[in-house]
DNA sequence: CGTCTCATTGATCCGCCTCAATAGCTGTGG
DNA sequence: CCACAGCTATTGAGGCGGATCAATGAGACG
């Protein structure tokens, strides 16, 4: 919703967006350079990794972005997944520093708009401030759900949460309707977002698709059989959590 | 921080902070009514409930507030603690309810800010632009933190990370490098704020003061003598943690 | 002095992790 | 074409961390 504002609605600003990097007027292009290494970036792109000075935000074009963090262990966790239409704003509280690491898990492009930039943007069309506002509200909001369940949820519960949240994410790019889906995702990936290990997932998983909630095709690609069943075993009310973390236009 | 520049630098808007309430200018006060109910809002605070409207956002001036969600069987998860100088806007995607439970845990103030309040002192002042992005990313930052140890940390870790998050919040309150702090928690409620039980929370706390890391004095006085090894326990720099929690104006 | 709340400690149970083995799939090289 | 390696999914077996249940202690309060 938000880029197609910014791209249809404002096409000074959009041009404005890329200039946040080396002054062309192209995207900045996230390529994970092969399956054997996801976590690699193109030069452009290291800007994004931890640590590093960041005074922009990016907007997700294209792709699937994840934001992690690790343990000294090596112990990962997703903190969440940014689409396209979402913003990414990894900064800490101390302005310059980092507190994620991004890395892009399909191929992807960002837009990067810099701190200048964004304000002279918002100052000069509020209606980007709302609908920032308003992307920025949802991300808030799924990431509540998903503390909420990380800190009380059974297993059952935290793997039909993510189901039904990736299904409501990607249904405008599927129909409204769409009960199926593809998330380029493997169950140790999946299990890091819901903190659980890649064989509970497994077996959580195949136990709703024994159950007749589910069914599964060559990794992850997704169908949702009983949605009522899913929504009761994730907790929640589809409708509810849609108006919580689909961002809107008033 | 924020509360500080907010009424210092910036009377006008300080003055025009309390006119969303009403247009009184005096903050809304939010008192428990007694410790026997500590769920209990005085009148006017009921905005804040889950499912209203909201469109005002929060500055906390004094007080603990708990943001929380809670699980159809019963299971309360609190997501965060809002202190003095944090922001509090609670509202989902659809841009007008809100997706948690806020509640005060000490009597508290806050100011109440309308949007379009909001965006006049916005346009007004810049800086409070910036300051406010910053408290929202110190909020963000340890959100991120505490889903990292709920997803894949032990009890241990939870609670040695809480007590250190407390102990950095708090510092501003009484010295910079203060290692004794009250916080108006109950083992059951820091036990859902770390995603535990309140039993766990008790033992694990038991084996740190037997261990000699911490003391502890009537419910929940809390003083760090080994800080040293409660940052391993809870796998943080202290001084990384503070750069990324701590709103600290460039 | 009884009641209420909360902290503490013990005993038991279970959900999920870990380890391990197998199977399926893909790509690669002989 | 087959053989092999590498990765992911799947399934079983066993162990452990934390939940749950239960009992006692300790302040706070009326």
């Amino acid at each position: 919703m938000f880029a197609e504002y910014l791209f249809a609605e404002y096409p000074h600003a959009a041009a404005r967006v890329f200039s946040g990097i080396g002054g062309e007027a192209v995207p900045l292009m996230l390529q994970t350079v092969s399956n054997r290494h996801p976590h690699h970036f193109s030069k452009d792109a290291t800007l994004l990794l931890e640590g590093d000075k960041c005074n922009v935000v990016y907007c997700v074009l294209d792709g699937w972005i994840a934001l992690s963090k690790a343990l000294e262990d090596g112990q990962n966790q997703i903190i969440d997944f940014a689409l396209p239409g979402d913003i990414v704003d990894p900064v800490a509280a101390d302005g310059t520093t980092s507190s994620v690491t991004i890395e892009a898990l399909t191929d992807a492009s960002l837009a990067a708009i810099s701190y200048g930039s964004w304000e002279i943007m918002i100052s000069e069309w509020p209606e980007l401030y709302h609908l920032a506002h308003l992307v920025e509200a949802a991300r808030q909001a799924r990431r509540d759900e998903r503390i909420l369940r990380l800190g009380k949820g059974t297993a059952e519960m935290r793997v039909a949460y993510a189901l039904l949240e990736f299904c409501i994410r990607l249904a405008p790019a599927c129909g409204s309707e769409c009960h199926q889906f593809h998330i380029p995702l493997t169950q140790q990936q999946l299990g890091d977002y819901v903190g659980l290990s890649s064989v509970h997932v497994c077996r959580t998983m195949r136990r709703m698709v024994r159950n007749g909630i589910l069914e599964m095709h060559d990794h992850m690609d997704i169908r949702i059989l009983d949605a009522p069943s899913l929504a009761r075993l994730a907790g929640v009310d589809i409708e509810e959590l849609k108006r919580e973390i689909v961002p809107t236009r008033m």
